[in-house]
DNA sequence: ACGGACATGTAATTCGTTACATGATTTC
DNA sequence: GAAATCATGTAACGAATTACATGTCCGT
């Protein structure tokens, strides 16, 4: 749900056709992330079935096949750039997902799990900052997307700490009054089979 | 590429058939993750093709199918738990790539884009931090969720200034030798046509 | 008698992604 | 003449999601 909208944009900007999307995206993202040829012209095709987009018949004498927006499709460009992308509450992350399911669960002692994932975001902040030190001469694009990436990796790391916190002190209030910190809440299920 | 492994996880814990599965899950992660139940299915169903979970024939006198892994649904199970989750350098971010695209692009003023995004994630940190306010009495899973969404907007949030602070900087200098900051690269396209 | 929780599923769509197949042109 | 780049596409899969269809059981 954003290639898709870069395309438009790529599109509207003077890119083309499939392979001149590819490229025009590889340099606008600093090759951030890797997108493969195919999906580009997959996707321009859905944008064709949409209504986003036109290409007027067969490829040209160079076999190449140049799209251009339509009205929707500038209409839709406007919209996705002017709606900011808004983090849904419901918003999916894995790394607390597994927390989450640890904690609940008997299937791992969720201290370590969470410890665990604490060393491997650490080694991935560094290598993370590493790229960044020698990336002064890279394009802009890159080092932004470095940039993200490296607040979100602490962020991550910040949360786990907080998750060790809290859990230290559900466990050290918990065995003052009860003896089973990590077993099944008893809530789902077992209820009065026939 | 996570509720299928949330959902092993709650079968080994003790759950058993599709409905309580999906209600395993709400209680396991204070419903911070709507989940349609029939996902839950398709998911189960996806499991046994792949011989991570067994059901026994048909569903006994209750109209229930109770599940259980298999040894390869331990095993993966296991591998989950223990591989800790790692952030990919390719990794898609929508905000990230919206404003690069804006940046790189001539078809929004890429401070605009910028400085709306900011003004809807801080508004999106208010809501989440009026709702970790009154969110004492909700269960510990939801809380910890609330704090996960709170530091990604913050982080968010300090990567969108970083940008404001760049683009500005980048904007001052080549106001002194280059005059075109936000054209095209023509580093894409224009190759000689034939 | 009705609604809500319990319980199972199917069909269809979307987006992203990979692997594959094909061929022309350019460059060394 | 071989390899890289340019250029197009198809087939198929995975995971999430939505909407729909069906039926039982329990409480009020």
């Amino acid at each position: 749900m954003a290639v898709k909208d870069a395309l438009l944009a790529l599109l509207a900007d003077g890119a083309q056709y499939g392979y001149q999307l590819k490229s025009a995206f590889d340099d606008a993202t600093g090759a951030a992330w890797p997108i493969n040829v195919g999906q580009v012209y997959t996707t321009l095709q859905r944008h064709e079935r949409d209504g986003l987009v036109e290409a007027d018949g067969e490829p040209d004498e160079d076999g190449r096949r140049p799209y251009k927006l339509t009205a929707a499709g500038r209409e839709a460009l406007a919209e996705w750039i002017d709606t900011p992308i808004e983090q849904p509450i419901a918003s999916r992350d894995e790394v607390s997902m597994k927390v989450l399911i640890a904690v609940a669960t008997g299937v791992a002692p969720a201290m370590e799990v969470v410890s665990h994932q604490r060393v491997a975001a650490m080694e991935t902040l560094q290598s993370f900052t590493a790229l960044k030190r020698d990336a002064h001469a890279e394009p802009l694009a890159w080092q932004l997307h470095l940039d993200r990436l490296v607040l979100a990796v602490e962020s991550e790391i910040r949360w786990l700490d907080l998750v060790e916190q809290r859990l230290a002190t559900v466990d050290t209030e918990s065995t003052a009054s009860d003896a089973k910190p990590n077993a099944q809440k008893n809530s789902h299920g077992q209820r009065s089979a026939r």
